[in-house]
DNA sequence: GCTAACTTGTGAAACGATTCACAAAGGAGC
DNA sequence: GCTCCTTTGTGAATCGTTTCACAAGTTAGC
């Protein structure tokens, strides 16, 4: 029972969607260097990867393309849908709840939340239908009620860390954080943070010190 | 000079947004420990954070909040302004350009770029101002003139590599990728990548191993 | 059935990042 | 000036991840 690195769980995302590209292309059959060149990492590193959670290929040969796709989409949970609701609709959150990315991939948008009275009530429309904000007072109650798998958050950094607290109590136990501050969960609550300050100030970083520092990290 | 880890430019970003806090509440001089409290880190990992750059606090005493903001401001290269272009006018994109948190940190969003005809010539609000969105047709003429120091990547997954190349072709150093695709850049060009696909994928994975029981046994 | 070509799966080694632990330095009280 | 308390800066130890290197399994050709 080997806790799995982030990073390790990120490639698996990566080398899914190659897999996917590659399979749509036709091709049935593809070795840990072909998945390695695409993922900018190298073969050990993909069979590393893999070795984690079984083995999938064939020697000799290499890993068949759809079998490798099914056990990655079980590995990393797709094997079904998830509901997910969004928190602050303002202009990230509206434009998220309207990516039909994921809707592609198995994420639901459920619900939308914002705390302005002039906002609540308004419709969003969310692929395939058409939402309407609803007010973050009662967002306990729907919790309980509707039990989503993961909120997305989209207020302003002074109103996160409340709203976390509130998303926690009230049962939520996977959290995707836009909001530009450090949050802090308790261990049994997963969180991811995307920061977009953070990422502009680390190209600031890289575009000031191009020295030696080869800057190149895509995560 | 030692070549400085993504991680670590991470935390800086994150220690100077809560010294910048710290400051507004009037907080004068701050400990590692402190520090390191709220970037959820340890204050061993504060001070070799910033030992890399030089030494900043003073022993038995800690760090003076004002002299650390500039000290971090101008080791992460925000002692300046940066401008910045947004390519892909859709949902995610306008919604970024709209972010004033880009402009209070310095990245100043100076145009707005979609190969849509439809779109091309329709107005932007910009914090502050307004942008007209122009025809991808004529970034390459855009970027000779005006030498922007960072491009946003907000179109869709196929055509993000061919835009880097003409991106990178054409000049740009520094690129921060929103389409959910692994691009590849030469090693002198800065790239960030924000996959929300992957960052929902780990959750999900998240979700469904928090039993540690299942992961992985045998050998 | 044998050989050659290939590719996986995995211990071991190398590498890189984090944490430990402590000498050095500053301030406060006397 | 001396002692005590605090906190930095940093070499050394530790920990975790990536890369190496190779035995073992698979296919194809003859």
């Amino acid at each position: 029972m080997k806790r799995i690195a982030d990073s390790t769980v990120r490639r698996l995302s990566a080398y899914l969607r190659f897999l996917e590209e590659s399979a749509r292309r036709g091709i049935t059959t593809i070795s840990s260097d072909e998945l390695a060149k695409r993922g900018g990492t190298t073969s050990a590193q993909v069979r590393k990867d893999l070795s984690f959670f079984g083995s999938f290929g064939k020697r000799g040969l290499g890993y068949a393309v759809d079998e490798l796709i099914d056990s990655l989409r079980e590995i990393l949970g797709l094997g079904r849908q998830w509901s997910v609701i969004i928190v602050g609709a303002g202009k990230i959150g509206t434009a998220l709840a309207q990516y039909e990315g994921f809707r592609r991939r198995g994420f639901i948008v459920s619900a939308i939340y914002d705390r302005d009275p002039r906002k609540v009530g308004e419709s969003v429309s969310v692929t395939g239908t058409e939402l309407n904000v609803r007010d973050i007072a009662q967002i306990e109650r729907d919790i309980a009620r509707d039990k989503p798998d993961i909120a997305v958050l989209t207020v302003p950094g002074e109103d996160a860390q409340a709203l976390v607290d509130r998303l926690v109590r009230a049962g939520v136990k996977a959290i995707l954080n836009f909001a530009p501050v450090q949050l802090r969960v308790p261990a049994d609550v997963a969180l991811r943070s995307v920061n977009m300050a953070m990422e502009l100030e680390g190209l600031s970083f890289a575009l000031s010190n191009r020295n030696p520092t080869a800057v190149h990290a895509d995560r």
